[in-house]
RNA sequence: GCGACUGUAGUCUAGUCUGGUUAGGACUUGGGCCUUCCAAGCCUACGACCCGGGUUCAAAUCCCGGCAGUCGCACCA
């Protein structure tokens, strides 16, 4: 039974201090959400559980960079000239058009770069209508989804709100590449917020302006794309839903990742292992295999930087699927890009198993007769003449007798006696190629929601969130069974003890129990433990169960150990 | 971005059409009473007309603008 209604889990989130709109005073700003107390807290919570999974089991570094970043380097990502497109939009059927792309159909000419203003005036100018329907087209804008600032006191230079965290990891390359020795394949990740300045921003926390992203880039040798640990992943059931099914109007399919690998469903080891490490990471965290998909991006939604790409997509009753990780081949694209835009070298020296013996021809001069012939220019042509390849050289001096060289804006003229070529072998150790990337990269905000949504629970006199122990924002509370007598001392100071073990612990003496269990079950903590007239005689207290509603009777002194017992799942309710 | 509709305590809502007393109720929440285990009951307190401007003797109510929300269109590299 899956239970879902957005309004009312949004409803509850509010109220309860997880999740609220930003700026409400000020009437709010779309796009915007503050993550509450209860929020907060469960959030980092998965973040954590995200840094066990990627920083410590799998062995990646997470690095910290800035969330702004200077233009070049987005320009080198692709992403400044991605997101400044000049839109314009139809009056009458209100189809929105790139306005270049408009221009350039009706006039053939090519309009790129030209400020917003001059596409207006061509587009009046040159009487250009809607394609589609031939009404009057609107002025033009700027569709542009980076927030764009200046740095500096004189505001010189652009700078950008991130749109991405993964540009981070790419630009210090070289540093992380030295970090880790040199050798393929390693793991950098990042957590942090990203930035998109959305047209209209209206899904809630699904689709927000400032939102936290956690990203790994795994960097690979492009020509070995299996994974070590494969054979850990390789029976897992995964719900693929390719791309050649949904164009064909098909289902998603149920099929082992090895399978996936062995029918080429997936390109890659690499790429299976990291939807089977998701696909987990989202199971522990309470959803369900029901509601979880694997979606490959067809050819015409991916992003200009991926050859391969899947989204996990988790069922919403108010959505439908939604994605909230992107698992991409982003291949050499970043590396490549920030190397030319840079002009450092961001390959990797790969050695090969077994040194390559090479046979080569190299440029041997006569300096007996080079040296006098060309005197104090010598050395230099010489130069040139290494930068060109000896066979061409060769083939030339073969068929023509003559060589020629430009240097210094003269030609020179190279007869066979000045140059000969011996035949040499090379010894080559390996070579310099840019690794792949394999990037998972989840949306941390629409995880959170998706928890929410899917633990949220109505049965007949309850509605509560039903989050797994491990991330719940508040672990247990303490009650006083009555406000009387010496329970509630007792209760703050069994609250203190847990809270000594670094378990989050709270107390209520608010009400009477059953409305006190009732608040704690709705934000989802998971023990409740209750203090009575027989603990003050036998020092023992009832630990209740949430989902359950059971309650066993344990020692005060045995209290925190099983509490993170329980917490951890290394104790199950049920076994007392 | 465009259009339609909507906006009263934490929540749900009465009042708005037809301008006029101290903006009413329920739930929630805080304090107290009662209470030996699942939102009971009683007392009590806190809490609101989205923001700005206009019309008027007087605006939650009428008008204009903004913001936000919902829906539709579009957008979502």
């Amino acid at each position: 039974m899956i239970v879902m209604k957005n309004e009312d889990v949004m409803n509850l989130a509010r109220k309860r201090g997880f999740l609220w709109s930003s700026f409400e005073i000020y009437s709010g700003v779309a796009g915007f959400f503050d993550y509450g107390p209860l929020g907060a807290t469960l959030k980092n919570k998965i973040m954590n559980k995200w840094r066990n999974y990627y920083v410590v089991q799998e062995g990646f570094y997470e690095i910290e960079s800035p969330t702004i970043m200077p233009e070049e380097a987005l320009k080198a990502s692709g992403h400044v000239d991605h997101f400044n497109d000049p839109m314009t939009e139809c009056k009458d059927c209100m189809d929105v058009y790139r306005a270049d792309h408009i221009i350039k159909e009706a006039t053939g000419e090519e309009v790129e770069g030209l400020e917003n203003q001059r596409l207006t005036e061509i587009l009046s100018e040159e009487k250009i209508h809607c394609p589609k329907c031939g009404g009057h087209l609107t002025h033009v804008w700027s569709y542009n989804l980076m927030f764009q600032t200046l740095i500096g006191a004189k505001g010189k230079k652009t700078g950008y709100m991130r749109p991405e965290t993964a540009q981070g990891i790419f630009i210090p390359f070289k540093r992380l590449l030295r970090f880790f020795r040199g050798k393929l394949p390693f793991g950098v990740v990042q957590l942090g917020k990203a930035y998109r300045n959305e047209i209209s921003p209206r899904q809630g926390v699904i689709r927000l302006r400032e939102f936290t992203q956690a990203e790994a880039e795994i960097f690979v040798d492009p020509r070995d794309k299996s994974h070590p640990n494969f054979k850990a992943v390789a029976g897992e059931i995964l719900t693929l839903y390719p791309a050649i099914s949904q164009e064909k109007g098909g289902e998603s399919i149920k099929i082992t990742a090895q399978k996936a690998v062995d029918n080429k469903i997936v390109a890659s080891e690499m790429l299976t292992y990291q939807l089977c490490l998701a696909r987990r990471f989202l199971m522990e965290l309470g959803l369900s295999e029901d509601v979880l998909r694997f979606r490959q991006h067809l050819s015409t939604e991916m992003a200009h930087y991926a050859i391969e790409c899947w989204d996990v997509e988790v069922y919403t009753d108010r959505y439908g699927w939604i994605e909230v990780i992107g698992i991409a081949d982003r291949t050499d694209f970043d590396l490549k890009s920030h190397s030319q835009h840079s002009t450092e070298d961001l390959r990797v020296f790969l050695e090969y198993p077994e040194p390559r013996v090479v046979k080569k021809l190299r440029v041997k001069a006569n300096m007996g007769k080079f040296g006098p012939l060309f005197k104090g220019d010598a050395p230099k042509i010489l130069k040139a003449l290494e930068e060109i390849d000896a066979e061409d050289i060769k083939q030339s001096l073969d068929t023509d007798g003559v060589f020629q060289l430009e240097f210094n804006g003269t030609m020179h003229e190279l007869t066979p006696d000045l140059i000969s070529f011996p035949e040499l072998e090379e010894n080559l150790r390996g070579e310099k190629i840019y690794p792949h990337v394999i990037e998972p990269s989840y949306g941390i905000d629409r995880i959170v929601y998706s928890v929410l949504l899917h633990s949220f629970t109505e049965d007949q006199d309850r509605t509560y969130f039903q989050l797994p122990a491990e991330v719940a924002p508040v672990e247990v509370n303490v009650f006083p069974l009555l406000n009387k007598d010496d329970l509630g001392r007792a209760a703050l100071h069994i609250r203190d003890d847990l809270r000594k073990e670094n378990i989050i612990a709270e107390d209520d003496t608010s009400g009477t129990i059953g409305r006190r269990y009732a608040r704690s079950d709705e934000i989802g903590v998971p023990f409740a433990v209750t203090v009575d007239h027989q603990s003050l005689e036998d020092h023992t207290v009832t630990i209740r169960e949430r989902d359950s509603q059971k309650q066993v009777r344990v020692l005060i002194s045995n209290l925190p150990e099983t509490i993170k017992g329980l917490i951890s799942g290394k104790i199950k309710f049920e076994e007392f």
